[in-house]
DNA sequence: TACCAGGGCCTTT
DNA sequence: AAAGGCCATGGT
Protein backbone atom coordinates (compact mmCIF):
# COMPACT_ATOMS: atom_id res chain seq x y z
CA UNK A 1 0.00 0.00 0.00
CA UNK A 2 1.04 3.31 -0.66
CA UNK A 3 -0.15 6.75 0.36
CA UNK A 4 -0.10 9.56 -2.09
CA UNK A 5 -1.89 13.22 -1.97
CA UNK A 6 -4.02 14.48 -4.22
CA UNK A 7 -5.89 17.86 -4.34
CA UNK A 8 -5.97 17.91 -0.64
CA UNK A 9 -7.26 14.16 -0.11
CA UNK A 10 -5.05 11.35 1.05
CA UNK A 11 -5.43 8.21 -1.78
CA UNK A 12 -4.00 5.24 -0.21
CA UNK A 13 -3.07 3.15 -2.90
CA UNK A 14 -2.80 -0.77 -3.98
CA UNK A 15 -5.63 -1.72 -1.00
CA UNK A 16 -6.53 -5.34 -2.19
CA UNK A 17 -9.18 -8.23 -0.33
CA UNK A 18 -11.23 -5.32 1.27
CA UNK A 19 -14.80 -4.20 0.61
CA UNK A 20 -15.13 -0.44 2.71
CA UNK A 21 -18.93 -0.82 1.84
CA UNK A 22 -19.47 -4.20 3.17
CA UNK A 23 -16.96 -3.83 6.21
CA UNK A 24 -18.79 -1.25 7.58
CA UNK A 25 -22.45 -2.48 7.00
CA UNK A 26 -22.06 -6.06 7.68
CA UNK A 27 -23.48 -5.72 11.78
CA UNK A 28 -20.08 -5.49 13.65
CA UNK A 29 -20.33 -1.60 13.96
CA UNK A 30 -23.40 0.98 14.02
CA UNK A 31 -21.86 4.40 13.91
CA UNK A 32 -20.28 4.96 10.25
CA UNK A 33 -22.86 6.80 7.71
CA UNK A 34 -23.00 6.56 4.10
CA UNK A 35 -22.97 9.95 2.48
CA UNK A 36 -24.85 10.93 -1.00
CA UNK A 37 -21.35 11.52 -2.13
CA UNK A 38 -20.17 8.08 -1.48
CA UNK A 39 -18.34 8.85 1.13
CA UNK A 40 -18.43 7.13 4.93
CA UNK A 41 -18.27 9.31 7.90
CA UNK A 42 -17.02 7.90 11.39
CA UNK A 43 -15.74 8.37 14.39
CA UNK A 44 -13.76 6.02 16.64
CA UNK A 45 -11.58 6.92 19.44
CA UNK A 46 -12.21 10.59 19.07
CA UNK A 47 -11.09 10.42 15.68
CA UNK A 48 -13.01 11.53 12.77
CA UNK A 49 -12.83 11.06 8.95
CA UNK A 50 -14.58 10.74 6.13
CA UNK A 51 -13.26 7.87 3.04
CA UNK A 52 -15.00 6.21 0.35
CA UNK A 53 -13.08 3.70 -1.99
CA UNK A 54 -12.65 3.14 -5.66
CA UNK A 55 -11.41 -0.33 -6.63
CA UNK A 56 -8.12 -0.41 -5.02
CA UNK A 57 -7.68 3.29 -3.65
CA UNK A 58 -8.89 4.20 -0.22
CA UNK A 59 -9.58 7.87 -0.21
CA UNK A 60 -9.11 9.67 2.97
CA UNK A 61 -10.48 13.78 3.88
CA UNK A 62 -10.24 15.09 6.90
CA UNK A 63 -7.61 13.23 8.76
CA UNK A 64 -3.90 12.78 8.24
CA UNK A 65 -1.37 11.20 6.80
CA UNK A 66 -0.47 10.29 10.51
CA UNK A 67 -3.27 9.35 11.83
CA UNK A 68 -4.13 6.94 8.84
CA UNK A 69 -1.03 5.45 9.68
CA UNK A 70 -1.38 4.79 13.19
CA UNK A 71 -5.05 4.61 13.55
CA UNK A 72 -7.35 4.19 10.17
CA UNK A 73 -5.06 1.12 9.10
CA UNK A 74 -5.20 -0.95 11.35
CA UNK A 75 -8.61 0.30 12.50
CA UNK A 76 -9.69 -1.21 9.09
CA UNK A 77 -7.67 -4.60 9.37
CA UNK A 78 -5.67 -3.05 6.32
CA UNK A 79 -2.45 -4.85 7.83
CA UNK A 80 -3.76 -8.03 7.64
CA UNK A 81 -2.95 -10.20 4.87
CA UNK A 82 -6.27 -11.41 3.89
CA UNK A 83 -4.91 -12.21 0.53
CA UNK A 84 -3.42 -15.73 2.70
CA UNK A 85 -5.93 -15.51 4.93
CA UNK A 86 -8.70 -16.09 1.98
CA UNK A 87 -6.81 -18.61 0.28
CA UNK A 88 -6.91 -20.67 3.43
CA UNK A 89 -10.38 -20.55 3.64
CA UNK A 90 -11.10 -21.42 0.49
CA UNK A 91 -10.25 -24.81 1.01
CA UNK A 92 -13.16 -25.19 2.99
CA UNK A 93 -15.67 -25.49 0.19
CA UNK A 94 -18.91 -23.80 2.16
CA UNK A 95 -16.67 -20.84 3.19
CA UNK A 96 -15.06 -20.58 -0.35
CA UNK A 97 -18.87 -20.25 -1.36
CA UNK A 98 -19.06 -17.31 1.49
CA UNK A 99 -16.39 -15.29 0.41
CA UNK A 100 -16.94 -15.40 -2.87
CA UNK A 101 -20.30 -14.53 -2.29
CA UNK A 102 -19.41 -11.32 -0.33
CA UNK A 103 -15.23 -10.65 -0.76
CA UNK A 104 -13.60 -8.02 1.00
CA UNK A 105 -15.25 -7.97 4.46
CA UNK A 106 -12.69 -7.19 7.49
CA UNK A 107 -12.81 -7.50 10.87
CA UNK A 108 -12.71 -3.80 12.58
CA UNK A 109 -10.49 -2.97 15.92
CA UNK A 110 -12.86 -1.37 17.17
CA UNK A 111 -12.38 0.35 20.70
CA UNK A 112 -12.93 -1.88 23.19
CA UNK A 113 -16.10 0.14 25.54
CA UNK A 114 -17.82 1.60 22.36
CA UNK A 115 -18.19 -1.95 21.52
CA UNK A 116 -19.44 -3.31 25.04
CA UNK A 117 -21.97 -0.94 25.05
CA UNK A 118 -22.80 -1.69 21.35
CA UNK A 119 -23.23 -5.29 21.92
CA UNK A 120 -24.97 -4.71 25.03
CA UNK A 121 -27.65 -2.27 22.99
CA UNK A 122 -27.66 -4.72 20.42
CA UNK A 123 -29.49 -8.06 22.00
CA UNK A 124 -32.58 -8.91 21.01
CA UNK A 125 -32.72 -5.95 18.86
CA UNK A 126 -32.87 -5.71 15.12
CA UNK A 127 -29.90 -3.23 13.36
CA UNK A 128 -31.80 -0.10 12.27
CA UNK A 129 -33.15 0.18 16.06
CA UNK A 130 -29.49 -0.17 17.75
CA UNK A 131 -28.35 2.31 15.17
CA UNK A 132 -30.80 4.76 16.74
CA UNK A 133 -30.26 4.12 20.35
CA UNK A 134 -26.35 4.53 19.92
CA UNK A 135 -27.37 7.72 18.10
CA UNK A 136 -29.07 9.29 20.52
CA UNK A 137 -26.79 7.82 23.01
CA UNK A 138 -24.32 9.71 22.13
CA UNK A 139 -26.05 13.13 21.33
CA UNK A 140 -27.30 12.83 25.09
CA UNK A 141 -23.66 11.93 26.66
CA UNK A 142 -20.93 12.09 24.06
CA UNK A 143 -18.47 14.92 24.00
CA UNK A 144 -18.89 17.52 21.01
CA UNK A 145 -16.00 17.01 19.13
CA UNK A 146 -14.63 19.79 16.11
CA UNK A 147 -15.75 18.21 13.32
CA UNK A 148 -18.33 15.06 12.80
CA UNK A 149 -20.62 13.20 15.40
CA UNK A 150 -19.84 13.65 19.25
CA UNK A 151 -17.64 11.27 20.90
CA UNK A 152 -18.90 8.10 22.48
CA UNK A 153 -19.42 8.49 25.54
CA UNK A 154 -16.80 7.72 28.53
CA UNK A 155 -17.84 4.98 31.22
CA UNK A 156 -17.56 7.93 33.86
CA UNK A 157 -20.03 9.75 32.09
CA UNK A 158 -22.14 7.31 32.06
CA UNK A 159 -22.03 5.83 35.50
CA UNK A 160 -23.47 9.60 36.80
CA UNK A 161 -26.54 8.48 35.58
CA UNK A 162 -29.74 7.25 36.25
CA UNK A 163 -32.29 4.79 34.57
CA UNK A 164 -34.52 7.84 34.12
CA UNK A 165 -31.37 9.60 32.41
CA UNK A 166 -31.35 7.09 29.75
CA UNK A 167 -35.28 7.25 29.28
CA UNK A 168 -34.64 9.43 25.97
CA UNK A 169 -32.44 6.44 24.46
CA UNK A 170 -35.69 4.23 24.62
CA UNK A 171 -33.81 1.39 24.77
CA UNK A 172 -35.83 -0.72 27.32
CA UNK A 173 -34.47 -2.64 29.48
CA UNK A 174 -30.92 -2.56 28.31
CA UNK A 175 -30.48 0.62 29.90
CA UNK A 176 -29.95 -1.03 33.00
CA UNK A 177 -27.41 -3.13 31.78
CA UNK A 178 -25.52 0.23 30.19
CA UNK A 179 -25.42 1.73 33.76
CA UNK A 180 -24.07 -1.37 35.45
CA UNK A 181 -21.08 -1.74 32.32
CA UNK A 182 -20.23 1.91 32.91
CA UNK A 183 -20.32 1.04 37.15
CA UNK A 184 -17.94 -1.58 36.85
CA UNK A 185 -15.39 0.11 34.48
CA UNK A 186 -15.13 3.15 35.56
CA UNK A 187 -14.82 1.76 39.02
CA UNK A 188 -11.68 -0.56 38.15
CA UNK A 189 -14.52 -3.95 39.08
CA UNK A 190 -13.80 -4.75 35.56
CA UNK A 191 -10.40 -3.62 33.71
CA UNK A 192 -10.62 -3.22 30.00
CA UNK A 193 -6.56 -2.86 29.34
CA UNK A 194 -6.55 -5.75 31.70
CA UNK A 195 -8.99 -8.04 29.32
CA UNK A 196 -7.19 -7.61 26.35
CA UNK A 197 -4.13 -9.53 27.82
CA UNK A 198 -6.55 -12.51 29.07
CA UNK A 199 -7.42 -15.55 26.72
CA UNK A 200 -10.73 -15.26 25.55
CA UNK A 201 -11.91 -17.78 28.06
CA UNK A 202 -10.87 -15.51 31.13
CA UNK A 203 -11.44 -12.68 29.24
CA UNK A 204 -15.57 -13.71 28.67
CA UNK A 205 -15.30 -14.50 32.26
CA UNK A 206 -14.46 -11.26 33.10
CA UNK A 207 -16.98 -9.60 30.85
CA UNK A 208 -19.67 -11.61 31.69
CA UNK A 209 -19.38 -10.16 34.92
CA UNK A 210 -21.13 -7.68 33.81
CA UNK A 211 -25.20 -7.55 34.42
CA UNK A 212 -26.42 -7.98 30.65
CA UNK A 213 -23.38 -8.95 29.15
CA UNK A 214 -24.07 -12.97 28.60
CA UNK A 215 -21.97 -15.14 26.18
CA UNK A 216 -23.17 -13.64 23.48
CA UNK A 217 -22.69 -10.57 23.88
CA UNK A 218 -19.45 -11.27 25.65
CA UNK A 219 -18.41 -13.12 22.11
CA UNK A 220 -19.58 -10.24 20.19
CA UNK A 221 -17.14 -7.68 22.29
CA UNK A 222 -14.14 -10.01 21.88
CA UNK A 223 -14.46 -10.52 18.59
CA UNK A 224 -14.83 -7.08 17.59
CA UNK A 225 -13.60 -4.73 20.00
CA UNK A 226 -10.77 -6.93 20.95
CA UNK A 227 -9.80 -8.82 18.41
CA UNK A 228 -9.70 -12.07 19.32
CA UNK A 229 -10.20 -13.71 15.50
CA UNK A 230 -10.51 -17.53 17.10
CA UNK A 231 -14.04 -16.10 19.03
CA UNK A 232 -17.32 -17.16 17.40
CA UNK A 233 -20.56 -15.61 18.23
CA UNK A 234 -23.64 -17.63 17.95
CA UNK A 235 -26.37 -15.75 17.05
CA UNK A 236 -29.81 -17.42 15.39
CA UNK A 237 -27.70 -17.79 12.11
CA UNK A 238 -24.54 -18.93 12.81
CA UNK A 239 -26.29 -21.48 14.79
CA UNK A 240 -28.57 -22.28 11.37
CA UNK A 241 -25.12 -22.50 9.52
CA UNK A 242 -23.76 -25.05 12.39
CA UNK A 243 -26.64 -27.26 12.15
CA UNK A 244 -27.19 -27.38 8.14
CA UNK A 245 -23.22 -26.48 6.78
CA UNK A 246 -21.15 -27.76 9.32
CA UNK A 247 -23.44 -30.63 11.04
CA UNK A 248 -20.05 -32.41 12.32
CA UNK A 249 -18.01 -28.67 13.56
CA UNK A 250 -15.89 -25.86 11.80
CA UNK A 251 -13.08 -26.88 10.19
CA UNK A 252 -10.58 -27.24 13.34
CA UNK A 253 -7.47 -26.31 11.08
CA UNK A 254 -9.03 -22.76 10.73
CA UNK A 255 -10.19 -22.44 14.38
CA UNK A 256 -7.71 -19.67 14.98
CA UNK A 257 -9.27 -17.28 12.79
CA UNK A 258 -13.08 -18.80 12.62
CA UNK A 259 -14.40 -15.31 14.06
CA UNK A 260 -13.40 -13.89 10.63
CA UNK A 261 -14.59 -17.15 8.66
CA UNK A 262 -17.79 -16.08 11.02
CA UNK A 263 -18.16 -12.69 9.40
CA UNK A 264 -18.18 -14.63 5.47
CA UNK A 265 -20.68 -16.96 7.33
CA UNK A 266 -23.11 -14.69 9.15
CA UNK A 267 -23.46 -12.41 5.65
CA UNK A 268 -23.95 -15.40 3.55
CA UNK A 269 -26.84 -16.88 6.00
CA UNK A 270 -28.46 -13.63 5.82
CA UNK A 271 -28.81 -13.58 2.10
CA UNK A 272 -29.83 -17.52 2.43
CA UNK A 273 -32.08 -17.31 4.69
CA UNK A 274 -34.72 -19.41 2.46
CA UNK A 275 -32.26 -21.91 2.24
CA UNK A 276 -30.96 -22.66 5.76
CA UNK A 277 -34.51 -22.69 7.09
CA UNK A 278 -34.77 -25.34 4.52
CA UNK A 279 -31.96 -27.41 5.29
CA UNK A 280 -32.87 -30.22 2.84
CA UNK A 281 -31.96 -27.72 0.01
CA UNK A 282 -28.93 -27.18 1.00
CA UNK A 283 -27.55 -30.29 1.99
CA UNK A 284 -28.73 -31.53 -1.71
C1' DT B 1 -39.29 -24.77 33.46
C1' DA B 2 -41.58 -21.57 31.18
C1' DC B 3 -42.53 -17.15 30.57
C1' DC B 4 -41.99 -12.17 30.54
C1' DA B 5 -39.85 -7.58 30.01
C1' DG B 6 -39.28 -2.33 25.66
C1' DG B 7 -39.59 -1.85 21.14
C1' DG B 8 -39.46 -1.68 16.27
C1' DC B 9 -38.13 -3.73 12.01
C1' DC B 10 -39.02 -7.50 8.92
C1' DT B 11 -41.55 -11.20 6.62
C1' DT B 12 -45.66 -13.33 5.80
C1' DT B 13 -50.41 -13.27 5.35
C1' DA C 1 -53.07 -3.32 6.06
C1' DA C 2 -52.45 -6.34 9.76
C1' DA C 3 -50.50 -9.98 12.24
C1' DG C 4 -46.83 -12.54 13.96
C1' DG C 5 -41.74 -13.53 14.22
C1' DC C 6 -37.51 -12.18 15.83
C1' DC C 7 -33.92 -11.06 19.18
C1' DA C 8 -30.11 -12.17 24.35
C1' DT C 9 -30.28 -11.66 29.06
C1' DG C 10 -31.96 -11.67 33.72
C1' DG C 11 -35.63 -12.09 36.80
C1' DT C 12 -39.80 -14.30 38.51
Amino acid sequence: MRMVEKNGQILLQGVSCFDLGRTLDCGQCFRWKRCPDGFWEGVCCGTFCRVRQERTVLIFTHTSRGLIRDFWIPYFGLDEDYTTLCRNFCTDPVLCRAVRFAPGIRLLRQDPWETLCSFIISQNNNIPRIRGIIERFCSLLGDPMEKGPPAFPTPERLSSCTIEDLAPLRSGFRARYLLDAAQKVSSGAVNLKTVDTLDSDNARRVLTSICGVGPKVADCVLLYGFHKTEVVPMDVWMKRVLAVLYPDGFPQRLSPWMGIAQQFLFHYARHHAADLRQPSLVRA
